[in-house]
DNA sequence: GTTAAAATATGATATTTGTCATACTTTGAG
DNA sequence: CTCAAAGTATGACAAATATCATATTTTAAC
């Protein structure tokens, strides 16, 4: 069983103010798990006792709408907690996590969390903080759907792919969503999402290496 | 002073955990305002150290678009907190508050918060659910407007208004949004809004009584 | 390597929604 | 009460987006 004290991503979350010792006993008491590329760690409506820590790989957040489609509500990397609204609030699942990539996840049960924020304020103020972070996003992301045309979202969403995850050598995004995936990031229906990147390609914004895509000038699709 | 021991709707907070004790030395530090109906509680961008607590009437929380248009993220009535996502993440407002009735409000500064956090476990954890229940409204209200048309959403938010404020006694809707609001909710232009209202009037859903509303077919209005 | 399935691309068209113009109605200040 | 301003309503049209059809390319199983 590997120690979470020596485990980097930890640094990148809540989890960041747990001492020494309780950094041992959550060792002990936590199961790795290794998640293939586009299965679940866990799906809408079942519950989660407990919150997955996420050490290497990206994963998708996503809700099943109404008219069949999967909306993408946020992706989450290495170092990020999965589940903690659920646990906090005693509820399934509002959101399914789907391995974009190969992963590397921990497990940590509820009850073990549960004594860390009574023992540890510095912890809980912690969570506290990250779920207001979320909050915040998932409020100015709602007033983009609400406000911004497919377009202007798109645009946006490259960026803050390019910003979020980076690039490769020569230069194109390293996560490399589907045509679908993107198109479930935005919003909008697969056809549309393909149309406007075609566009895009066309007027010199970007450039299509195949399904890879480089940002060629962020400068103009900052204002689209 | 009015006293925070005998105020009913802290019953319906985080508050409510408050010990006796806890509420009296609330009563002291706490200021009470009234506000028009019209006129900010606080405005997106401001620093609110601290929560205000709903006593009466209704207010907004919207957040202006680039385009302009103020998007309406949520409606807060009698009992509910505002500003305590700032609060915690020490950061300007997100939301404008702005009320939509006359109304009363308490402003509670963040130091006396910080103290019932620290010796009051219960609070704590309740101010947490109630901040992921906003977090999992948000994200649902996200999907809806990525992936419902703006009928669907009209209909939605017509169930929701009669649901959560209830009706008079002619049946039409007590919560008396202007149609600029109504848009706002839904996230549409004013003229698109009226168009689906008359829309809804002519197939007999809603009836329109001036600017009175009232749902006569329910069970039509879910299934739009 | 071959080949079927999946993903990507593009055209044609329908539908939804926004915009602008204008008319009507309600409201509130004086 | 009167009148201007704001809010509501509706038509005409434009723009954005979805849907359906089909072609092309890529992927992965055998």
């Amino acid at each position: 069983m590997s120690k979470c004290e020596q485990c980097i991503v930890r640094q990148f979350s809540s989890l960041k103010a747990l001492t020494k010792e309780e950094l041992i006993k959550m060792a002990d008491c936590k199961t790795s798990y290794t998640i293939k590329k586009g299965e679940p760690i866990f799906e809408e409506g079942e519950t989660v006792n407990g919150v997955y820590c996420v050490k290497e790989g990206v994963c998708k957040m996503t809700k099943l709408s109404d008219n069949g489609k999967d909306q993408i509500v946020k992706l989450a990397k290495p170092g990020e907690l999965l589940g903690q609204r659920s646990m906090i609030s005693d509820e399934a699942a509002n959101l399914s996590a789907i391995a974009l990539e190969d992963m590397q996840v921990c497990f940590i049960p509820k009850a073990e969390i549960m004594v860390f924020f009574n023992q540890n304020n510095q912890f809980s103020m912690n969570m506290m903080k990250t779920i207001c972070g979320d909050l915040k996003e998932a409020d100015d992301h709602m007033v983009d759907m609400a406000q911004k045309s497919v377009k202007q979202r798109l645009a946006e969403t490259l960026l803050y792919l390019e910003e979020n995850f980076g690039i490769n050598e020569d230069k194109t995004l390293k996560l490399q969503l589907s045509r679908e995936e993107l198109a479930g990031m935005i919003g909008t229906a697969t056809e549309s999402c393909i149309r406007l990147l075609s566009e895009f390609n066309k007027s010199g914004i970007i450039e299509l290496a195949g399904k890879k895509i480089i940002l060629k000038d962020k400068a103009k699709l900052k204002r689209v």
